[in-house]
DNA sequence: ACTCTTCAGCAAGTGACTTCCTCAAACCCT
DNA sequence: AGGGTTTGAGGAAGTCACTTGCTGAAGAGT
């Protein structure tokens, strides 16, 4: 009995049940958004996501929770605590933020086209193709705050931690720089989407990178 | 024909009709408050609360919109741009904040009772007895999340106007402002309510304050 | 091979929210 | 005051996101 912390611990494991959870979460988000490209948001069910899919509108929920999570796939929720020490650097926030973007910009080339072409245009398969909805669907953009809110949550304590600031001073860090990053997509998105992120939140956050960083650190 | 403008015009006054509204909106909402302390804010349908308010299921709807927004009524959504230039100083947006909070909180005098006492003990007539679900019902911390952020995409062409800062930087700035006030909330509501709730925002801005203040005013 | 654990699928339900309609009453003007 | 006009409250019916509990199949560990 009680084998499964050992599973537990697996997590990355790839087992066939797990690869075949990554492959059908995969499939359901891109059908998820081939439909929503087609139709619109709202016009399209979870039942019509499931049957798309091929999987039961269970599984739907059981992965994904909400409609909403299929697009608010929050990469920081399932980031693991010792993962998320090391890529934030507490000596320069704005920075490591900085640093990820540019990294995650160049990783998935961009394919930006920000308003649809024409209906039926080839498909962008950017993992930018989520962000239109952060701003065109009410209920999505809703969920991504509540995401934002929930990686300041996990951010705020590390800043507390070295003592240079005060706990209210480190929650409200924490927000600056997560929401600070989604009012920068958003500019991003306004903009077209023809300049790197990274400019735009360089950009926003250079006024606040300078009360952050630790002199001591160039 | 189109009456309708001159009517439109005059949102302030009190007809017969506009003074029931207001008094049906105050009802509703306090009976259903009333009923989330009782009896917990998921335990408690829609239904239940229009009949404890003595009014039909479709006009909680029409006053409030969802479940949440019997909570989360932002006094922001509801301000007319005028008033919000008048309120928000933008060389010191930090300090404009901290007088609403001063002011509001002055206003109405403060019975905090963080967490509730015995099952049945007074009444808090406070309007910080709503604070409480912002944050132990992740519905409600969601959704005044979307207000807040409703309410920086106000804040953000105000503070771009004045030409001090690009757009990315206001966009930056106006969340870093709502969302930094948000983030001084909950220190203070975690902290249990006892300290002034100005306390903590200008605790927690102090290092914003510096970036945003024009050096020419004091 | 044999057992245990996990999880996909299914079924039934709940309740938030929408839409549309009707009718009463407040409003406005003369 | 008494007309027509407009607003909005109430009601009914429906949609669909989401929950809960169960069952059986199949991977995982021994």
């Amino acid at each position: 009995m009680l084998k499964s912390v050992a599973v537990y611990n697996r997590r990355m494991a790839s087992g066939l049940r797990e690869r075949w959870r990554v492959k059908a979460r995969h499939t359901i988000q891109e059908r998820a958004l081939d439909l929503f490209d087609e139709r619109g948001f709202d016009a399209v069910t979870i039942e019509e996501i499931a049957a798309a899919a091929e999987v039961s509108p269970s599984s739907v929920y059981r992965y994904f929770g909400t409609k909403e999570g299929l697009l608010v796939a929050d990469e920081f929720d399932s980031m693991s605590q010792e993962a998320l020490d090391e890529i934030l650097d507490l000596d320069d926030p704005v920075g490591s933020l900085l640093r990820i973007v540019r990294e995650y910009e160049s990783t998935a080339e961009q394919t930006p086209e920000p308003e649809e072409g024409p209906r039926g245009s080839q498909r962008e398969k950017s993992p930018w193709r989520r962000v239109r909805y952060f701003f065109q669907e009410p209920s999505v953009r809703m969920a991504a705050c509540a995401a934002l809110d929930r990686a300041s949550q996990r951010i705020a304590p590390m800043m507390a931690g070295r003592g240079e600031l005060t706990e209210t001073q480190a929650r409200v860090a924490a927000n600056a720089l997560v929401f600070g990053y989604f009012a920068a997509l958003e500019q991003w998105y306004l903009d077209g989407g023809v300049r790197p992120i990274a400019e735009y939140v360089e950009d926003g956050m250079a006024p606040l990178r300078t009360i952050w960083s630790s002199p001591t650190v160039g």
